[in-house]
DNA sequence: AAAATCCAGATTTTCGACAAAATCGCCTTG
DNA sequence: CAAGGCGATTTTGTCGAAAATCTGGATTTT
């Protein structure tokens, strides 16, 4: 029965395996995406790769020029900047729009995604089962909770895409568990000033959070 | 030499030509999109086009089920109210980035490209070679430039596709020769609060700018 | 009669081989 | 060393067919 879970089309499986390559770092920026070379590292066609590589490049994870070819999209300072401006938009209206919906499942859900956070931190510290991998899903999902009763289908669009192109860049400065403290402080007052009740508090502890990922990995100057 | 301009990819054009008839709404909300009839009607192979679809299902103006293929995206109240909020975020953000690099070019393209939507108007109004097509694209060449100068990809981005996205549902609201002294009425009055020096009155001059299509397509209870 | 099941035809998705067009690398030439 | 030519490679698109899935209606069951 969960033998060849074609629930998903083969293409939409493409996308995300794709994104996930690509936002952990074994696909490279500028790697040349050639559609032969994927056929054996994905197990798949070449119908469907193009199909991902396609939807990839209107996301903006995959570049494309006319005849020659896709690449993963560039890093670079000016896109991390363009990248955090976007996202302090995005969530910035997101959040306001949660909050001012005055939601109870809102603040149930920041606190249950926090609580998830924190207990896989923990596990992560006293090393028992709980990798990178786990920190990260739980780190989107608590971001993802702030925004998640916008009730606006195309902000939670964008704070997703945005999501993890930054996070390709906060790989970068997250490599050790003594960093571990400091990311989950950090967390913890931002939880604090969204649950305080004041918008502006929230939201500027949110826009500044977002910043975070741009001065850590391209310090001010 | 301009016989098959290959310059750009059949999968490019499709996607051009397939917005254009959606947001022209020769392809109707919720239409079914068989890629068989599309092959007759654009003149192309399967593959093209269900790049074309694919990418256009990201961009929102298609949708795309599992396995039960793709339909012109549905319209509706939600939606507009959705794509409204998503413009007045992007273009607000937009404008002060464009403002306050303070710019020489920024007001030369935006008084240029009004002067062209004010031309275009008069040639409509006394008859003399102008079509909606005209007076579509000189409207958002006008929009456009607004925003052009903000130095941010993707809010250029963002604003192109939620542009076409609202202009679907404008085209309801315009259709009688009688709405152009009104329509020109109202870029005339957002111009000179462009240029008026406040950002203020500018950012809240185009934000009601956009509210309009909202309110005129769905009048306030 | 209403609900569940089943079946055949149509559609979507994927595959693989091939052809046309464009690009790339390398070589020669001036 | 720059410019141009040429073959090999790669990308893009075509075509036909196979596998998986959906659709709609008929049949059976409750």
């Amino acid at each position: 029965m969960a033998d060849t879970p074609t629930e998903d089309t083969m293409a939409n499986v493409a996308v995300q395996r794709i994104i996930d390559d690509i936002v952990s770092g074994q696909l490279e920026p500028c790697a040349k995406l050639r559609i032969e070379s994927l056929k054996e590292q994905y197990g798949m066609g070449a119908s469907p790769l193009r199909e991902a590589l396609s939807r990839l490049t209107t996301l903006g994870f995959v570049t494309n020029e006319s005849h020659r070819g896709f690449r993963v999209a560039p890093m670079s300072q000016a896109d991390l900047e363009d990248i955090t401006l976007n996202r302090r938009m995005v969530e910035r209206e997101a959040l306001l729009r949660s909050l001012t919906r005055d939601d109870d499942e809102w603040e149930v859900g920041v606190v249950a995604a926090y609580t998830r956070l924190e207990r896989t931190v923990e596990r992560l510290r006293t090393g028992q089962g709980a990798d990178g991998a786990d920190l990260e899903r739980a780190h989107k999902q608590f971001h993802t909770a702030i925004v998640a009763h916008c009730g606006s289908p195309r902000l939670l669009g964008l704070h997703d895409t945005l999501y993890d192109q930054a996070q390709r860049y906060r790989r970068l400065m997250m490599r050790g568990i003594q960093d571990l403290d400091e990311f989950l402080d950090h967390h913890t007052a931002l939880l604090k000033a969204l649950l305080g009740g004041d918008a502006d508090t929230a939201v500027h502890a949110l826009t500044e959070h977002l910043n975070l990922t741009l001065t850590s990995v391209y310090p001010k100057p």
